[in-house]
DNA sequence: ATTATTGTATTAACAGCTTAATACAATAAT
DNA sequence: ATTATTGTATTAAGCTGTTAATACAATAAT
């Protein structure tokens, strides 16, 4: 998965969510040692600055560990893991349909589209 | 529809969101009339100038035209305005499935919790 | 013990977004 | 004709994000 960072928002925060849907989706797994600040910022291309920036929120929120000097790991705590994933689903979800509804689809409508499209992608 | 402004994007972005939505469900009407930037600016809470900038994007984009000294309206062309709906449409889906996917979501998982999520919305 | 690697902190510079305060140009309204 | 309203442009200031270059502190590796 290619670091894809935009311009229209801060770089620090799409490194935030890329990184906790490795997490989710278990790019990076329970427990296991992540690169360091360094490497890791290589690899996305950004300044250690910005990539610190971002781990220091994931530590906040508890998804990342940090061993002073011996580089960061992901949490153990599934719990936590799953608990952080859900209710990025639960926005991920009610944002779109506020939107959709906001354009004025109906809530049929908008079922019977993605419908469609998830049975497009399917072939 | 109150003005909804965060501060983790450039505003005038927001701005052109905000409109466009209106736009797309007839709170502004085709052919209709804007007020003026500064009303709009105002109403917003934010700066005239930032107002301008949102409002010099929507009209490249088509949706709105500028009459010089008396304000703008909101383009009379249907299918101008069909066409950026539907494009909006499709982002807001493709962006949203692909962001569940990513989250370790499986297809047919998705479908089971928008569905369970809009039978919620009815009640 | 020494070295290398880790996270962390600091300072400076630059760019973009936003606000503010004006000013100008065109024209609709009077 | 005059006035008010419209979009537009300019300049300055402040803030945040980003990069860059360094340096420090702790400790794992040797």
């Amino acid at each position: 998965m290619p670091w894809e960072l935009k311009s229209d928002r801060p770089i620090y925060t799409q490194l935030i969510e890329q990184i906790e849907l490795m997490i989710f989706s278990g790019v990076y797994p329970l427990g296991s040692k992540l690169p360091s600040v360094r490497d890791m910022a290589q690899e996305a291309a950004v300044n250690p600055n910005t990539m610190q920036k971002a781990l220091v929120k994931l530590e906040e929120d508890g998804l990342i560990i940090t061993h002073r000097t011996s580089g960061r790991s992901i949490t153990e705590d599934a719990r936590m893991v799953e608990m952080a994933k859900t209710k990025l689903a639960q926005e991920q979800i009610s944002d779109f349909l506020e939107k959709m509804q906001l354009m004025g689809f109906e809530q049929k409508e908008i079922l019977t589209i993605i419908d469609n499209m998830v049975k497009e992608m399917k072939k």
